[in-house]
RNA sequence: GCGAUUGUGGCGAAGUGGUUAACGCAUCGGAUUGUGGUUCCGACAUUCGUGGGUUCGAUUCCCAUCAGUCGCCCCA
């Protein structure tokens, strides 16, 4: 084999994209009902997009990014993740300006990160996510929750676990960021590698890391709930009222951190509890991001959103063991014995597509044996078998795979028995 | 970026330092001149990810490289 999908990348091959296509219809149809309107950005944006809007400190910046310069000396990079592009575009069209607001926007496509392959995780893979920008209402926290819950109950999943957290406002998070330091830094030396490396850059990761949970400090280390302000506690327990009426159900967890810079105030996660799912559980991960729009060069707008990715709830239903329900039928299929009834079928099958059957037929010279075979593997629904007798007669018999039962209809017949029975 | 593990036909999977690389599934042909899902028979890898080395000889040993899988970090 010559070549190969470069590390990280996958096919998606014809037995699977019918799935592919069901989950797309689902967050197509969801997007309608929720008013979250398609928007479509370029797959690449200036370089430092992703730096202002994602954050110089994170992970996806620092090293994850598929940054290149175009002939133009241009430094581009493949999109990392949707928001900063909706918003930048958000504000380059000046949909600020729009009577109706929130501006409420949805998209899905590939995202790229350089990173180590694992299950659910590749460098490019598809995201579908929904932007709510222009308003600061507790309701559209829960709007936007909700309907990433629906869209995992509609394809059927159960296993879910929805956590949320307030990262409050700035003034909570740079409050709560010196107390953590300020509590861990005297013998941050007794913590794993990757603390001691979290203590400046982000040390609300520090509360959990795996390996130091039995640190003695952790337990006594200032919890970022106790440093929200008045008005973040009154916003995050409206956005828990909201929920509570929508009948969502969910676990608050104060250690709940997201990522990207740009969060604050409601933060989310939905995870896949089922068994046998790999070590990456987060299905959904999204929240608010008061102060992104102004940071692009926008006015100063609130907003709200979330990213899943299709590849993990495609995981999580074969985790459960969910089968989605495809359509991939195949109408008729016609064995042809001879050149004379091979151009009898070609029109005939020409007749049925054009009316919207689906029909098929051997391209490969096989015995008539082995063309039913093919028709049964294929499962067709109905067969028929045109040789010199029927040219003659100008009539076949139609048969119904699933009952064997045979019925004699005549060639200017056929398309409307068809049409009736299919 | 770090670590573990794997790499044999379309798929799954045995195997050995030495003239012909098991087996199963699938596929194709025949038994059954024109009707599928059962059964029986037959066919189907100059080749064991790639490159180099050791050796009289390597798919098997060594090195490198590429790739898959899983985990860490982090995330969707």
């Amino acid at each position: 084999m010559a070549f190969k999908v470069p590390r990280g990348t996958q096919d998606i091959l014809p037995e699977q994209t019918p799935k592919w296509q069901k989950v797309e219809s689902v967050l197509r149809e969801l997007s309608r009902v929720y008013r979250y309107k398609e928007i479509r950005t370029p797959i690449f944006e200036q370089t430092e997009l992703f730096q202002r809007g994602v954050g110089d400190t994170t992970d996806i910046v620092q090293k994850e990014m598929y940054t290149f310069e175009d002939r133009g000396g241009r430094s581009l990079t493949l999109r990392p993740e949707g928001t900063a592009a909706a918003v930048r575009a958000y504000v380059e069209h000046k949909m600020f300006g729009y009577p109706d607001q929130p501006v409420k926007l949805s998209y899905m496509g590939p995202m790229f990160r350089y990173e180590r392959q694992q299950a659910g995780r590749y460098r490019q893979f598809v995201q579908y996510g929904v932007e709510a920008i222009g308003s600061a209402d507790p309701a559209i926290d829960a709007e936007v929750i909700s309907l990433a819950m629906d869209i995992y109950q509609t394809v059927g999943l159960k296993d879910l676990k929805l956590v949320i957290n307030s990262l409050g406002d700035k003034e909570t998070r740079d409050a709560h960021r010196t107390a953590l330091i300020k509590h861990f830094e005297p013998s941050i030396g007794e913590f794993c590698s990757d603390c001691q490396n979290r203590l400046e850059k982000n040390p609300l990761r520090i509360l959990d890391c795996k390996k130091d949970h039995e640190h003695p400090l952790m337990k006594t280390a200032p919890a970022l709930t106790d440093y929200l302000t008045e008005s973040s506690a009154e916003y995050f327990s409206q956005v828990k009222n909201y929920l509570d009426v929508l009948g969502i159900q969910y676990e608050v967890d104060p250690n709940l951190v997201r990522g990207l810079d740009y969060y604050n105030h409601t933060a989310f996660e939905i995870m896949s509890t089922a068994k046998g799912f790999g070590a990456i559980t987060t299905l959904c991960g999204g929240g608010r991001y008061n102060g992104l729009v102004e940071d692009i060069g926008g006015p100063d707008v609130p907003g709200i959103g979330f990213a899943l990715s299709i590849e993990r709830l495609l995981l999580a239903l074969e985790a459960e063991g969910v089968e989605l329900e495809v359509e991939d039928a195949l109408d008729i299929y016609v064995v042809a014995m001879g050149e004379e009834a091979k151009l009898k079928s070609a029109e005939l099958i020409s007749s049925f597509r054009t009316k919207g059957i689906a029909a098929d037929m051997d391209y490969v010279d096989r015995k008539m044996k082995a063309q039913m075979k093919s028709a049964d593997r294929l499962g067709a629904k109905f067969v028929i078998v045109i040789g010199e007798s029927e040219l003659e007669e100008n009539a076949v018999n139609v048969k119904e795979m699933e009952t064997g039962n045979q019925e004699k209809v005549e060639f200017h017949n056929l398309v409307n028995y068809l049409l009736e029975h299919k």
